[in-house]
DNA sequence: ATATTATTTCTACATTTGTAGAGTAATTAA
DNA sequence: TTAATTACTCTACAAATGTAGAAATAATAT
């Protein structure tokens, strides 16, 4: 089961946050703010798709995502990875770095990282 | 506009095959194959979206993609960099070459390229 | 000429998504 | 203790999505 858009902003929040109660969720969205309730049937919804979990604190709940962002992020990528690369990360990695405008100075970095990466190997 | 899902692999095919007749996106369909309607349903919406064209060929239509590929990847990429990476796609790469199980011989390659990119700065 | 086949349009319908009001229960402020 | 506030549940409803039947149309095979 997937997250849809609505979902999807709400967890950023939950992230970024890693835990909150319904009212602090409410103050990290950007105005215009939705609902209370809008924000409840997302948890809800979310709570069945089993991306959400909550701690009884008093008379209301803190809010948890019980899949990682890291571990989110990564199915994502795969999957269009899978559908635009065949599957072949590697390819999908040249795309990159041809396409997107990095900087000289965060290649060289870049190149670092992979410099270490390869020296792992 | 953003293309759903289904409207999604549909157009993968249509990329793939640059142009087709309906009975060609049929063929392309892995198994089980959806009924003619729904796919006629589905290049109706994206034609509204925008992102599919034809033109006529006796009395059927020959169908292409009005975005490209790599358009549109480029987008879907830049949203996720957006919302997962605040923006910076320097942050995107390093996660991806940390990440990725890219095997030596694909960094190595990667390295060129990078190394490419520098030079040409 | 007629039955068959392929393509398209229209219509339909269940599910999912985005959004929120009404109502309820519990808590706090006056 | 009564009114206001907060968090939550239930219900609702429009729009988007996934899927496809029925009907119209046109081309083709017999």
């Amino acid at each position: 089961m997937e997250l849809s858009n609505a979902e999807e902003q709400l967890m950023q929040i939950l992230w970024k946050k890693e835990k909150a109660l319904m009212k602090e969720l409410l103050e990290a969205y950007p105005d215009p703010k939705p609902a209370t309730t809008t924000v409840a049937t997302l948890l809800k919804r979310m709570q069945d798709k089993n991306f959400v979990g909550y701690e009884q604190q008093g008379r209301s709940r803190e809010y948890f995502p019980k899949v990682s962002k890291k571990n989110y992020f990564s199915k994502q990528m795969n999957g269009m990875i899978k559908s635009f690369f065949n599957n072949s990360a590697s390819q999908f990695a040249s795309f990159f770095t041809e396409e997107s405008d990095l900087s000289e100075k965060e290649l060289i970095e870049l190149r670092k990282l992979i410099d270490e990466k390869i020296k792992k190997k």
